[in-house]
RNA sequence: GCCCGAGUGGCGGAAUGGUAGACGCGAUGGACUCAAAAUCCAUUGUCCCUUAAAGACGUGUGGGUUCGAUUCCCACCUCGGGCACCA
């Protein structure tokens, strides 16, 4: 029989399906493990190569883990709410619930197609009402629960009402107010703040959402307004989010990106009294430079701060109406573009004073300073902050050094280091004793105390969007107030007419009421349905709850998930914040969802590039290009192959180059190449269905982890493919000759058995370190040992297929059920080591002069290095080279090389 | 600017202190074939050389530690990623 992979792959994906071979059942008896990867937004691009990657890689080690004996939890599901499906439905009226219906429906038939062990009846859809039921009873949860700085955890609000009643902050209160004061201390709260809105896309943005000025889908602009919105208190997990960051086994890289995201920094407040038209006022500022106080020469306000109205002199009133009026058009890209010279500011008419000095400073109001962190309020030391320096010059405010020897006519002297001076009670010290001498000062006299400051904010979780999951809220006189838990889920309403009008969607809902009262318009974001998923595919058909306290204990939390790194600042953290939140009240039994996580590679693309000359339509070979004036155009890569351009595909490829010709090298045209990222308008996708098509889908799993290791970006080159499919054959051709299948009863011989042996120790090591490309090239070499061994004994072909199919699962079904077996191969028991075929190897160990190498010797490896040494000084090469000087010292590192030092 | 990560043949990559370039692609030569495909065999870092033996050089650059460095340390260069008025 040939390895006719089609019909292989064909029959056992349906055989699989029909045995329900991957579905996953709790058992007490077994040990866990839970392999996760992110779930896919399903576009209408659908899959290319590059997706597969971590799915494949994560497949392979739930593969592995079940063979070895472990209950293994791989689920697979949609994130389906999102943007690109409403914007989608903007421009063609069509309802985003059948757009991502039918995306879903190809994603599936794309993902089955590579023969994953995904669960499939566990699968979970955010979308689907079902779902998103227990993402907006989370949110109730949220909205009935406060964080108690006490016990350091979040609790329900009823504690905090009792707390108040005791202190007698609550009785006599209105209905109104009582809401109000509990909505200051709610984890899921509306609150009015400066949110990132973002014009075009007719919403508010979390601040993951938006980079360098811009949102991150679609690149629009983005200002600060300040709106209510609802939000999540993410900021007041700060700190365990970042101390139980150390726990966790993820790349220190990842580990990194979040402690930066985080930002905690160690400072202090002060206070500083003020003086505006003669009335008196304290104010609070941040700084973590407490040392520099006998710096300061100004102090700054954020324009959005709620102090620039109190401090502003009534001289200085329409100057600062205006400057604040122009900050507020100005979108996040200009405000981060005016650095250093092109700062703006407005001087307010009022002044504060320095507490230690009891000097007078101006207060001036500037858009360097952020409203949302710290006071929003700063102390300016221009001699030793280089925004305060900038700010300073432009305005020609004094600069006054206070570290002794610094130059700051050019620029300010920003390090933590050098002697005080100019600083009173602080002088002669350094500048690290300063600061905490400082903070003691401040704390001593009242004046200030220490302070942690972090830089993550609460999440804006309200978009004014059709897409996404309804708030269960509902005003009650103005009141928010909660939808009983019984109402849930609260499903989204019908609407006519996706084009945006100004108003939030769901506000043109027909009866969009509760009780008569009008419901909340606004939906929830995409993290929304993605931060507790892995929790629901533990228990995904329980009405009840969540997940049951049974399936959340037996499957407790994520061992492995796999991903990109571009969640590092979005779902992972509030994914982990949302878990740390069940935590707290008990749903779940675990702190952290995801134990380790390792983060793939992207796939790029390989682009072809043809070389047109500058005004004709002629093309040069990219070998000639240098000696024309040429453009460089992207041709797509199916119509290239081994770099050599088809011409004919090419020319019927657009019709304006119907009629190019060509100036050929030695009669072929090559092209010019690079890696880019993989997409459309490059032509250079890859899609998986054709590979498939063409090489099979255990040929794809085992190409595209044999280009390299997993967490590393690598370029796609479907050239390079013909290698796995050259090395599944030769396996194949191990068990079938045409009509005959060759596996025997037969003795194996050492030889045999030392070849599996040594792939049985390879595997288990590399897999559990994710080195799949080693071990793939491993099985290579010993397919190719026992193809000249001539092997047909069963005690060696029956583990092979066993080894390799976590790799390639259709091939090894289909030998594993020729080889005589009912069951799956998936269920096989993992090959035993054998020890002794180790202990009974001989090691050839190089012998190196002074780091030379010189000969070997063979020596068996149980071995000591006494022995060995032994060996090599009464080898008869080693006078020869030793001729006439003395040894040294003999240097044997066990198993791996000898080394004599001559002198 | 700050913080991570990475630089190895024509290409993807292997080796985390011990024979640098495993394995694969590509390339060259050969076998089989009327021929092609497929398959198999051999060669394939650079230089010197007709060839071989032998040798020298060689993991971004320059230093250091070591009997021995792609690997560890210091400085620099380049690329990739993240953060960036966070006081």
């Amino acid at each position: 029989m040939d390895y006719d992979f089609k019909s292989i792959e064909a029959k056992w994906q349906s055989w699989w399906a029909e045995h329900k071979t991957y579905r996953a059942v709790e058992d007490p008896s077994r040990p866990k493990f839970y392999v996760l990867d992110m779930f896919p937004y399903p576009s209408g691009a659908g899959l290319h190569v590059g997706h597969p990657l971590g799915y494949i890689a994560s497949d392979i080690f739930s593969r592995y883990k079940r063979l070895r004996g472990f209950n293994v939890l791989h689920p697979m599901g949609y994130d389906a709410f999102g943007l690109p499906a409403e914007q989608y439905a903007i421009q063609t009226g069509q309802h985003p619930e059948k757009t991502t219906t039918v995306n879903i429906a190809r994603y599936r038939s794309q993902l089955d197609r590579i023969g994953f062990s995904y669960d499939w009846e566990r699968e979970v859809r955010t979308c689907d009402p079902a779902y998103y039921k227990w993402t907006q009873w989370a949110f109730l949860k949220m909205f009935d629960s406060w964080y108690d700085p006490v016990q350091d955890k979040a609790r329900p609000i009823s504690k905090l009402i009792e707390k108040f009643k005791k202190e007698g902050r609550w009785d006599g209160l209105s209905e109104q107010e009582q809401s109000d004061l509990l909505m200051q201390y709610r984890i899921a709260y509306q609150g009015e703040t400066s949110v990132n809105w973002c014009e075009e896309l007719g919403t508010v943005l979390a601040n993951d959402e938006v980079k360098d000025g811009v949102s991150v889908r679609g690149g629009f602009p983005v200002v600060q307004k300040k709106m209510k919105q609802w939000q999540l208190r993410v900021s007041a997990y700060a700190s365990r989010l970042l101390d139980s960051l150390e726990s966790l086994d993820w790349s220190d890289s990842l580990k990194e990106m979040q402690r930066n995201w985080i930002g905690r920094s160690e400072g202090a407040e002060v206070e500083f009294d003020t003086v505006c038209d003669g009335v008196h006022r304290q104010i609070t500022i941040f700084t973590t430079r407490v040392d520099t106080i006998f710096g300061v020469t100004f102090m700054v306000l954020a324009p959005e701060s709620e102090l620039v109205p109190q401090l502003t002199a009534a001289a200085n009133k329409a100057e600062v109406e205006e400057y604040l009026a122009a900050s507020r058009k100005k979108t996040e890209r200009e405000r981060m573009a005016q650095t250093g010279k092109n700062v703006t500011g407005v001087f307010s008419g009022s002044y504060g004073i320095n507490p230690l000095t009891g000097e007078q400073i101006p207060i001036w109001i500037s858009d360097y300073v952020l409203a949302g962190y710290g006071t929003g309020a700063i102390m300016a030391v221009p001699a030793h902050d280089s925004r305060d320096y900038a700010f300073a010059r432009k305005f020609d405010l004094p600069i006054i050094p206070i570290i002794e020897g610094c130059d700051v006519s050019e620029e300010s002297f920003d390090a933590k280091e050098g002697k005080m001076c100019n600083s009173g009670f602080l002088n002669g010290l350094d500048v690290k004793e300063a600061i905490e001498k400082a903070k003691d000062y401040v704390e001593a006299k009242g004046i200030g105390r220490r302070k942690v400051n972090y830089r993550l904010r609460d999440a804006i979780f309200s978009r004014q969007r059709y897409w996404g999951e309804p708030f269960p809220v509902y005003y009650k006189d103005g009141i928010a107030t909660p939808l009983p838990e019984s109402e849930l889920p609260l499903c989204l309403p019908a609407i006519d007419s996706f084009k945006p009008t100004g108003e939030a969607p769901l506000a043109r809902a027909k009866d969009w009421t509760y009780e008569g009262y009008p419901i909340e318009t606004s939906t929830m974001p995409g993290f929304a349905g993605s931060s507790a998923y892995y929790l629901r595919y533990m228990d995904p058909h329980n009405d009840e709850a969540l997940v049951s306290p049974e399936a959340n204990g037996y499957w407790r939390s994520v061992d492995l998930y796999v991903g990109g790194t571009e969640h590092a600042t979005g779902h992972l953290i509030y994914s982990r914040f949302w878990n740390k939140f069940l935590y707290d009240l008990g749903y779940v039994c675990e702190d952290e969802p995801f134990r380790k996580l390792v983060n793939q590679g992207m796939i790029q693309g390989r682009s072809n590039f043809v070389y047109r000359i500058k005004g004709t339509n002629t093309f040069v070979s990219s070998t000639l290009k240098d000696s024309y004036d040429t453009t460089e155009i992207h041709v797509d890569i199916s119509l290239v192959h081994n770099d050599r351009l088809d011409l004919e595909a090419f020319k019927a490829w657009r019709p304006e180059f119907a009629d190019a010709e060509f100036i050929l090298d030695d009669g072929e045209y090559v092209c010019g190449w690079a890696v880019e990222k993989m997409s459309k308008s490059m032509y250079n996708v890859v899609n998986p269905d054709e590979v498939c098509d063409n090489y099979g889908a255990d040929t794809l799993r085992l190409y595209e982890m044999f280009l390299g290791p997993v967490e590393q970006s690598k370029p796609w080159d479907t050239k390079g493919i013909d290698g796995v499919v050259r090395f599944l054959r030769k396996f194949w051709r191990l068990y079938w000759d045409r009509e005959e299948f060759l596996v025997k009863d037969t003795e194996p011989s050492p030889a045999e058995l030392k070849v599996l042996h040594k792939l049985i120790a390879k595997e288990q090591e590399d897999i559990e370190n994710f080195s799949y490309n080693t071990t793939i090239s491993a099985f290579m070499i010993a397919v190719g040992e026992l193809a000249s061994l001539g092997t047909v004994s069963r005690a060696i072909l029956e583990p092979l297929a066993v080894l390799l199919c976590p790799f390639a699962p259709h091939v090894c079904e289909e030998l594993w059920h020729a080889l005589g077996h009912e069951g799956s191969v998936c269920d096989a028991p993992w090959p035993e080591y054998v020890a002794a075929y180790a202990a009974d190897d001989t090691v050839t160990y190089p012998v190196q002069f002074n780091g030379k190498m010189r000969f070997t010797v063979d020596m068996p490896r149980s071995a000591s290095p006494a022995e060995v040494e032994a060996a090599v000084r009464s080898n008869a090469q080693t006078d020869k080279y030793v001729a006439g000087m003395n040894i040294v010292k003999v240097i044997v590192v066990p198993g791996r090389i000898i080394n004599i030092v001559l002198k």
